[in-house]
DNA sequence: GTATCGCTCCCAGCG
DNA sequence: GGAGCGATAC
C-alpha cells in the first residue's frame, strides 16, 4: 500500500522505514527513541487509503527495535480481523528490522478488540472486583431476552398502553451507558416516542443490572463498563496502567464515550498513548460513537497531543478521490483535509441508471464476470450496500448464475435458533446461574413451558444458596419432577447435564456429546432439520480448534463469524469468490472494483436515518466511506424503480427511486453517467439524451407489464 | 400449563 | 418477511 517517498531519506534512517512518506515516518518515529519513558500523546489523523494499517504497524515494530517490551504493548483495533491483520503485519515488519531478535514480536499479545481485551482482563483481576471468574457473556439477543424476563417479572408487559419491545429497552440501556448521558437525555434525542416510560425504564434497568449480577453474567456494555470502573478504583488503577507502556488505538473515531474514559484512566497524562482514526469515516455513532473522542483528543491533555496527519492517498485514482472528496465536502460539519494522490486514469465513477433491483443485479454480474474475463479475480471485487437485506436480489442473481459469493455483516451464524440453543446447553453448562440460557435450554424438552422452566430454574439457584450451583445443579435436576410429558426426555437430559456441570467429558468430545442429545430435539422442531444440522457440525469443528469450553464461547461472542455464503459453510480458502458486504462490514478494506448498490434516497441515506442533520452527515459518510474502498473502478447503481415487500393487499406494488440526495446535480461532472443496457440512439447522442431515452423504453415496459399485474 | 395458530407490528448498521 | 404476541385448543 505504502510507496516510495519522494524525497531520499536521510542516510540515519533504518532501510525499512525508507518506504515511509514523511508524515508517516513522523508518526512512526515519534516519542520511540525514549521507549521506557515516552512522551505525550499522539493523534495520527489518517485519511482514507493513507497508509495508515500499515504506518501504525510500523509504529508498533518501531517501539519493539528500539526496546519497547511487546508484551506492555497493548493494541486495541476495532475487529478481531483488524487485530489478526495488525499482528501479522507487525510480525512481518518487525521480523525484516528486528533481524536476529525477531521472535520478540511474537510477544506481542495484547492486540484485539475494547471488548476481548476487557474480558480477559476482567476475568484476571475478577476476584478482586466481586465478579465470578466463571462469567459468561450474553451477546446482545440474549441481553434483550434477559431484558424481556425481567420486564415480565416487573408486569411492565401487562400495560395497557404497550411498552416498548425488549430490543428498544435493551437499545435505550446500552446507549446510556455508551455515552455516558442520562436516561433523559438519551430518550430526548434517540427514543422520543418512549419518553413517557422514562420512570419504569429506569426500574427495569435498575432490576436488569441486578439481574444480572445475579446470575454472573455480563453483556457487551459491561466488558467496557466494569473495566471502566476497574481502571477508575484506585487499589487497581495503578497496577492496571503500570502494565502496559504503551497503549494505540486504531478506528478512534468509532470509539463512544466509555471508550475514552478507560484509555484516559489507563494513560492519565496521555504519555504512551496513541490514537489513530478519521473523522471523515466515523459511521457507528449508532452504538455510541462520537467524533467528539477524536476532535477533542489533543486538548485533552497537558501539553497537547502532536497530531500527524496524513492525507496522500496510495489507493484509489483521482477520479475516484476527487468524486469521494466531493462528496463529503457538503458535510455541513467537516474537520479535515482533501486527500491527494499521483495515481492518475480517464475513468471517472460511473453512475448507472438501471430500471429495477433485477436490471441492478444484471448489470453488476455483467460488470463482474467482464472484469474476470480481463484478468481480475473475484475476490479483488466487491459489492457493497447499506443494509444487508439490499443485496437479496443480487444474491438470486448470483445463485442463478452459478458465481460464489461471500457476505460479510448481516444476520449472523449465531442469531439462528438452533446455533443459539446449543451454545444456551454449553453457556448453562459454564454458568449454571445464567437463566436466558438454562430457561432456553429446559424448554427444548417437550411438554416443558415457561412456568416448568422458572420452577426448575428457581430450584436450582435456592439449592445451590452460596456454594457453587454446578456442584449441585445436577443433583436438583434428578430431583426434579417432570410433568409427565416431559418424563421420557428428562433422564437424558439430567444425564447429559450432570455430565457437563460435572466437566465429565473433556473439551472438544464435550461438544459432540451435546449436539448428539440436540439432534432428536432439532428434528422435531424443525421441518429444514438437514440444514440446520450442517451448521450445528460446522459449529463442532470450530469448537475443536478452542482449548477449553469457556474460551468457545468467550470467542465466539465476541468474535463471531462475521461471513454468510449461499452454501452453508465459506467457500474454501483458494476458491474465488465475489465479495457481497455491507458498507459498515466494509470499513478498512479496499478492492480493484467497487460496486455500490441502491445509490438512492431511502437506501442511501436510508430512510431511518434521516431524522437530524447529524443523522443524515453519517450517512454521507458511509456513502464516502463505500466510495474510497475503491482502487481503480467504482460503479454506483441507481434503480430507479423498487417493488414494495412489505405491503397490504391492494398497495401500491412500486415506488420511484431518485438518486442519492448526496450525489447533487453539479457534482454529476465527476461521474460517467449513463443508463444501462445502452440503448442505441441514431445521430450524435447526447448522455442526457440517451438517459432520456432509457427512461422511456423503461417507462413504457413497464407499463406494458405492469397491465398483466 | 403447554402447543399452536393467526394476527400485528416493525423493520439497519455491530462488538 | 419474520418475530412476538394474544387467543384458542389439547
Amino acid at each position: 500500500m505504502l510507496s516510495v517517498a519522494e524525497t531520499p531519506s536521510p542516510s540515519d534512517t533504518a532501510a525499512w522505514l525508507a518506504k515511509l512518506n514523511d508524515a508517516q515516518r513522523e508518526a512512526v518515529e515519534f516519542g520511540t527513541d525514549t521507549p521506557h519513558s515516552p512522551p505525550g500523546a499522539l493523534l495520527v489523523i489518517a485519511g482514507a487509503g493513507s497508509g495508515k494499517t500499515s504506518t501504525l504497524a510500523h509504529r508498533v515494530a518501531n517501539l519493539m527495535v528500539k526496546g519497547a517490551d511487546p508484551r506492555r504493548i497493548l493494541l486495541l483495533t476495532f475487529s478481531r480481523r483488524a487485530a489478526l491483520e495488525m499482528t501479522r503485519r507487525v510480525t512481518r515488519i518487525a521480523t525484516t528490522a528486528l533481524g536476529t531478535r525477531a521472535a520478540l514480536a511474537q510477544g506481542l499479545t495484547w492486540a484485539g478488540t475494547f471488548h476481548s481485551v476487557g474480558a480477559r482482563l476482567l476475568r484476571e483481576y475478577a476476584e478482586l472486583i466481586g465478579l465470578a471468574p466463571a462469567f459468561t457473556i450474553n451477546d446482545r439477543e440474549d441481553s434483550a431476552d434477559l431484558m424481556n424476563l425481567v420486564r415480565h417479572e416487573l408486569g411492565l408487559s401487562a400495560k395497557e398502553r404497550r411498552f416498548p419491545a425488549k430490543g428498544t429497552c435493551f437499545a435505550i440501556y446500552s446507549r446510556v451507558v455508551n455515552t455516558g448521558a442520562s436516561l433523559g437525555q438519551v430518550l430526548d434525542s434517540a427514543f422520543p416516542w418512549c419518553r413517557e416510560w422514562e420512570a419504569d425504564l429506569r426500574m427495569l434497568f435498575a432490576a436488569y443490572v441486578d439481574a444480572k449480577q445475579k446470575q454472573s453474567v455480563l453483556d457487551y456494555d459491561d466488558l467496557l463498563l466494569y473495566w471502566s470502573h476497574m481502571a477508575a478504583e484506585p487499589a487497581i488503577a495503578a497496577d492496571l496502567s503500570a502494565r502496559f507502556d504503551h497503549v494505540l488505538v486504531d478506528e478512534y473515531q468509532d470509539t463512544n464515550r466509555l471508550q475514552a474514559s478507560i484509555l484516559l484512566a489507563l494513560k492519565p497524562d496521555g504519555r504512551g498513548l496513541t490514537v489513530v482514526g478519521d473523522d471523515a469515516q466515523s459511521i457507528y455513532s449508532f452504538r455510541g460513537a462520537t467524533v467528539r473522542n477524536i476532535l477533542d483528543f489533543p486538548a485533552h491533555f497537558d501539553p497537547p497531543a502532536v497530531q500527524v496527519t496524513l492525507e496522500r492517498n496510495y489507493r484509489s485514482t483521482e477520479p475516484i478521490l476527487a468524486a469521494s472528496n466531493a462528496v463529503i465536502e457538503l458535510a455541513s460539519e467537516r474537520y479535515t483535509k482533501n486527500l491527494w494522490t499521483d495515481k492518475s486514469s480517464a475513468q471517472r465513477p460511473r453512475l448507472v441508471t438501471v430500471a429495477d433491483e433485477a436490471d441492478q443485479a444484471r448489470y453488476i454480474v455483467e460488470q463482474v464476470l467482464e472484469a474476470r474475463e480481463q484478468g481480475m479475480t473475484l475476490k479483488s471485487q466487491a459489492v457493497l450496500f447499506r443494509a444487508a437485506h439490499h443485496s437479496a436480489a443480487l444474491e438470486i442473481e448470483l445463485t442463478r448464475r452459478n458465481i460464489p459469493f461471500v457476505k460479510f455483516g448481516g444476520l449472523k451464524f449465531l442469531d439462528s435458533v438452533h446455533v443459539k440453543d446449543v451454545l444456551a446447553v454449553l453457556r448453562w453448562a459454564e454458568n449454571p446461574r445464567d437463566r436466558v440460557a438454562g430457561f432456553r435450554v429446559v424448554q427444548l424438552l417437550p411438554g416443558v413451558g415457561p412456568a416448568t422452566a422458572a420452577r426448575v430454574l428457581d430450584e436450582i439457584v435456592a439449592r445451590a444458596g452460596v456454594g457453587n450451583p454446578a456442584d449441585t445443579a445436577g443433583g436438583t435436576l434428578a430431583a426434579f419432577a417432570p410433568p409427565p410429558r416431559a418424563q421420557e426426555d428428562w433422564h437424558p437430559f439430567v444425564r447429559l447435564m450432570s455430565s457437563v456441570y460435572g466437566r465429565q467429558t473433556p473439551w472438544p468430545a464435550e461438544f459432540e456429546m451435546v449436539r448428539r442429545w440436540y439432534e432428536p430435539h432439532l428434528e422435531r422442531n424443525h421441518e429444514d432439520a438437514a440444514i440446520r444440522h450442517a451448521d450445528v457440525l460446522q459449529m463442532e469443528s470450530i469448537a475443536g480448534t478452542y482449548a477449553s469450553r469457556e474460551r468457545f464461547l468467550t470467542e465466539l461472542t465476541l468474535d463471531p463469524p462475521d461471513a454468510t455464503s449461499d452454501e452453508s459453510g465459506v467457500p474454501l480458502i483458494d476458491e474465488d469468490y465475489l465479495i457481497l458486504s455491507t458498507i459498515h462490514s466494509a470499513k478498512g478494506q479496499e478492492w480493484r472494483n467497487v460496486f455500490v448498490l441502491s445509490g438512492v434516497d431511502g437506501c442511501i441515506p436510508s430512510d431511518l436515518g434521516t431524522g437530524s442533520e447529524e443523522e443524515i452527515d453519517e450517512e454521507r459518510r458511509l456513502l464516502y466511506v463505500a466510495m474510497t474502498r475503491a482502487k481503480e473502478d467504482l460503479h454506483i447503481v441507481v434503480p430507479q424503480r423498487f417493488y414494495v415487500h412489505n405491503q397490504t393487499h391492494m398497495g401500491d406494488r412500486h415506488v420511484w427511486a431518485s438518486r442519492t440526495r448526496f450525489i447533487p446535480a453539479h457534482l454529476m461532472p465527476l461521474f460517467d453517467a449513463y443508463a444501462w443496457p445502452r440503448v442505441p440512439v441514431p445521430s450524435a447522442p447526447t448522455a442526457a439524451g440517451l438517459a432520456a431515452a432509457a427512461q422511456a423504453k423503461i417507462e413504457i415496459g413497464a407499463r406494458l407489464r405492469k397491465m398483466w399485474d
